[in-house]
DNA sequence: GTCTATAAGATGATAGAC
DNA sequence: GTCTATCATCTTATAGAC
């Protein structure tokens, strides 16, 4: 039951933001009382924070396959992209922490923290996979890895935004031209 | 009256997003009545019309001042990319339509056909820079300018809602460097 | 134009029966 | 665990006095 009420409440902050549904409409959906809600999730909050660690988990856990796996900078980068892009079900859902992030000064301390470590996690992994392809002579960018990283970061949120306004663009690509341009990454 | 409304509300919708304040929080901070906000803006859609309306028509005002000085397309775009973060408060607030965009199945169809709008003129905006750049040799990218001045607003985009989370990150740069690399500009 | 007063409904939350 | 019942409060919105 419990990962029920969070995978509707996810499936409503993607679409509509944290501060946009209520117990009502999560009730509503689940065919259940409001009371029972509260049950699992006392306080909105704890449902927030209870969003955030299944999802930050989910993430953890694919980046952890992918490194296992251990291929080469670019299949880890590629796997990367394409996991980022299914969680979020292809722009119709936005990444849970560009919703929460948009909404940021509205939720609580807690909930700000774990949002930060899950933008230091992201960035920091994917800093350490593009430094490896540029010491592995495939990639190719100036300056350090980290500022790069942060930028294929704040393209892939910024991209999800814009998808969502333009449904009628093509599917993402597996990986976005702008990121090949960022690496000198050559086809 | 109708301005000072339109400011704070605008203010809020950057800080917390649009479902996050009520009449109440602006009535609060404008020393007024909620009522009295009734009387400009009957129906909250009407505000999230008027807040649009006029953060459209300060870009469309700035984009146009910016065409008719006719510099070159680096100094168009340098000119673009220190408004756009001028009008975004350094991160403080965000780009008014990156929260819209987050909440964008909450709101009114109007509402979210400007928005489309705004992205749509800017992106179209960005892309003639950028082409008359590169006829000029002074830009190089692969593939049409339109996708490439869609990275671009992606990624302003999302550099808002990561530079929300980690506001000790150096300020933005007068051109970030992503874009630098994006379109091979030569320092 | 701004106010008081107020309505009708939503919202987060709790107590207590089953 | 789930329910009914209930709460205080907030929210959008309107009517009507000044």
């Amino acid at each position: 039951m419990k990962e029920r009420i969070i995978d509707v409440a996810q499936a409503l902050v993607q679409s509509r933001g944290f501060n946009a549904f209520s117990y009502r409409d999560l009730a509503d959906r689940i065919l259940i009382r409001t009371a029972s809600i509260h049950y699992y999730f006392p306080k909105k909050d704890d449902l927030a924070r209870a969003l955030i660690e299944r999802y930050r988990s989910d993430f953890e856990g694919a980046i952890q396959d992918i490194d296992c796996t251990a291929r080469s900078p670019q299949d880890r980068l590629s796997a990367y992209l394409k996991m980022f892009l299914e969680l979020s079900k292809g722009g119709s859902r936005l990444c849970l922490f560009a919703v929460f992030s948009a909404e940021l000064p509205s939720l609580s301390e807690t909930v700000q923290e774990e949002i930060k470590i899950f933008y230091e996690k992201n960035i920091q992994w994917i800093g350490d996979v593009i430094d490896d392809g540029r010491r592995a002579g495939l990639f190719s960018f100036p300056g350090g890895s980290r500022d790069v990283a942060s930028a294929i970061f704040s393209f892939l949120e910024g991209e999800m935004l814009v998808q969502r306004v333009f449904p009628s663009k093509e599917p993402f690509p597996e990986v976005p031209d702008a990121i090949r341009i960022l690496l000198s990454w050559g086809p």
